[in-house]
Formats: C-alpha cells, sequence, structure tokens
DNA sequence: TGCATAATAGAACGACCGTACTGTTTTACG
DNA sequence: CGTAAAACAGTACGGTCGTTCTATTATGCA
C-alpha cells in the first residue's frame, strides 16, 4: 500500500503555504513572490518553486488554504447553529470577528476582489468560486430566517446579503485603510438596524401570533 | 511676465497623464508602468519619465487628476443642492452613478485603497487624505440634514457615513469583481432603507406638525 | 547498511522594471 | 531669422522577477 505518512517534503510544502499564506494577507496574492518567500523559509528560491509548478499554482494553493480556514472559522461553527436568524447572527459576528482579526494582516477575499476585477485567469476563477459560494451560503442561510418567519416574507435575500457584504467591506476598508477606530462596533449596529428593518415588525407579529410564522414560506 | 500660454511640454504631459489615469484605472496605481504608458503615448520611456521626477511623482499626479474630476462630477454639483437632505441624496446618486461609469475602469479611490492599505508612502498618505475628505463632506452633509429635521435628531452622523460607504464598496465589489447584474439597483434601495431608518419617523413628524413638516422633504 | 529517489541548492537566462546619461530634434522667443 | 532652451529618443545599468537546468545533499525503504 501506499506510505500514510507525510513524507518530509510534504511537511515544508505544507510550512511554505503557511508563511506564503501570511505574506498573501498582508501584500496581496499578486504581492507574493518566490524570493521573499524563500528569504523567510530560509531557502533557495528553486528549493521553494520546486514543490509548486508555477507561481500561479502556488497562488491558488494559497487561496485555498485560506478558504479553509474561512470555513473551518466562520461557516461550519455556523452551520451547527438553529437554522434562521440564529445562524444568520453567528454567520455575521463570527465573519466580522475574522475580519477584525485580519485587520492587520488583511482579508484575501477583499484585497483578491481588488486585485483581480479585471485580471483573467485561473486565480481568478477561483476567487469568484469562493466568494460566490460564501454570498450563496449567506443568500440560503436569509432565505431559510424567512421562511421560518424569522424575517418578513418580503425580504429580499440578494439585497440583504448585497447589504451585509457592504457592511463588511466598510470595515476592512475603514479599519484596515483609514485606520479608523471603533470600525468593528459601526458593522454590529449596521447589522442591527438591517436586522431591524427586515425582521417581522412587532406589532404584525403579536397582532398573528402563531398564524404567520408557520404561513409564510416562499418569495421566489 | 511669464507666457501664459500653454507650451507644448505641458500639453503632452497633460496628455500623458489622461493615458496613465485611465491605465491605473484598470491596473491599479502600482501597476502603472513607464514603459506600458510609453508604448499606448508612441513615445519612448524616457521621453515619458522626463515629465515626472520620478515615478511615485506620476503616481501622485495621476492621483490628484482623478481626485479632480470626482470633485467636478460628484462634489461640486451636489453643493449646489440645498443643504440637507436634498444634497444627501444628490451626493450618494452622483457618486453611485460615477462608480457605474468605472465599473468598466474601476475606481482608484476603492482600488486604491485595497492596494496601499499597508504600504506606507506618500501615495498612501495623498489617497487616505482624498477619502477622508470625501468622507468628511459626507459626514458634514449628515449632520446638517440632522440639524434641519430632515433625519432623527439622534442620528449617528460617522455610523450613516459608514454604511453609505459600504453600499457604494459592495457595488464595486458585486458589479466589478462578481460581474452580477442589478447591482446599481440594489446599492438605491439599501440607500432608501438607509434613510427610512434615520428619517424623522411619522408619528414623529405629525406630533410637532408645523416645525418639522417645513423642513422635511419627500423621498423623491 | 546500501541505494534509489526525493528534496534542496546554486547558477544562469530572458524579460521587465525604474532611472541616469548622452545625444538629437523641436520649439519658441529676442 | 538665429539661437538658447525645452522636449524627446536611444542606450545602458543595476535590480528583481519567474523559470530552467544541473549538481549536491538528505531521506526512507530493502
Amino acid at each position: 500500500m501506499t506510505t500514510k505518512h507525510l513524507r518530509k517534503g510534504e511537511l515544508t510544502r505544507a510550512a511554505i503555504l503557511d508563511v506564503a499564506l501570511d505574506l498573501s494577507s498582508r501584500d496581496g496574492l499578486e504581492g507574493l513572490t518566490i524570493g521573499l518567500l524563500a528569504d523567510k523559509m530560509n531557502m533557495s528560491k528553486s528549493g521553494v518553486f520546486a514543490h509548486f509548478g508555477s507561481r500561479e499554482d502556488l497562488q491558488i494553493e494559497v487561496l485555498k488554504l485560506y478558504h479553509q480556514h474561512f470555513e473551518e472559522e466562520v461557516f461550519y461553527p455556523s452551520m451547527r447553529e438553529p437554522r434562521g436568524l440564529p445562524r444568520l447572527r453567528s454567520m455575521f459576528v463570527r465573519w466580522v470577528k475574522r475580519v477584525s482579526v485580519e485587520i492587520a494582516s488583511g482579508c484575501i477575499y477583499i484585497s483578491g476582489a481588488a486585485e483581480y476585477d479585471d485580471r483573467p485567469g485561473l486565480i481568478r476563477e477561483e476567487l469568484v468560486g469562493m466568494v460566490c459560494a460564501w454570498q450563496d451560503a449567506l443568500f440560503r442561510c436569509v432565505k431559510q430566517a424567512t421562511d421560518l418567519g424569522h424575517l418578513r416574507a418580503d425580504t429580499d435575500p440578494q439585497q440583504m446579503v448585497y447589504e451585509m457584504y457592504g457592511l463588511v467591506l466598510a470595515l476592512h476598508h475603514d479599519a484596515r485603510f483609514i485606520k479608523r477606530p471603533g470600525s468593528i462596533d459601526r458593522a454590529q449596529t449596521g447589522f442591527e438596524r438591517l436586522l431591524k428593518s427586515y425582521q417581522t415588525e412587532p406589532q404584525l407579529q403579536s397582532s398573528t401570533p402563531s398564524k404567520l410564522a408557520s404561513a409564510v414560506r416562499k418569495t421566489a
């Protein structure tokens, strides 16, 4: 049978990817350079290069590693929350928390969107796929929340996801670029206001208490 | 007295800056290269270079040119609108319209924020100054709108500017990066919902009729 | 412990970059 | 006009980049 344990090459490869993710977070995927990466690893350029067929492959592997971290820290834990509003809150809170930590390093989804918005290729395709997957997860969650009656029946999920994404983009912008304090609270405040707009209104809930929650279904 | 009319050098310098702005919009300020710029101008590298002391100077001049366009298309026309809500609406609508046009080319304020969020230097300082100036203009406008009674007295201007900026960032993201249609409408819809949240509430308006009603204009 | 093979180093190549220097052409004013 | 200065072209230098090729060292299984 094939050797199960990690050979040394795979270990250093993983170590290289860790450092590469760090560098890419700071300087962007396009700013990632094999020479600098080799320096940080105390290796030769060719030694690093040999682990990946090309720079583009390296960048894509970095992207996949970031995606994995994002899923583990934001997506999967939220999926363990109850469907509807609790899960949606969890998604947003964990998302904001992650971006908050990344204020010092940078979010690759966001910086990558600016780098590859007009640069065709494999990296762009991969990146768009990942961001769309996350937006889709948010979309489905909002939809469930409306189906469950947590949000108003006429809620437009695309619109709500759009505005949630805007709040996080503004957080990344103000905190990381402008370096303005208090941005995290503003993202949270914006989300609360967002919920207040789309949530089933108190008078509606009290007027038809149990009827609406069960009767409301579809928007699409 | 000194010669008033433009010498030839100043004309070509302006032409170079125009092309440089175009290239920078597409590939970012950091992607702007003197060689490519010279090609597009049918000039030699040194011929282009001679008009600017350094690449950094060129980039800063491009930045100033963009700032000038932004002011002329968004800021100044809005300042001719009546203070308060009408002016705020004008600012947002013209801003969105400008970014909409830039979907094909790219907004330097936004792409620059991602490029220079962790790259110290003159360019970053200049860029931060310009973005802050625009956010300050929005801030003052929101503040006037609350003072005039167009918006609720407890409106937090910083918070509202934050959310407006988020809507535009999301527009740039979804339209230019994801290439999702309908993003412009979503920015507008988000702004309307934003206004509905912060606008003087109907029952408040009717409770103090004459005072507030005269100040409040409708939501067009 | 041997030995095939994986892992890494080192040097070199061609391409592109910003910049400096040196001519050559063009402009514009007395 | 003529002529000084401005505008521009051409070339070259040092640097970094991704990538390739070859040689050397380290690993891991028989």
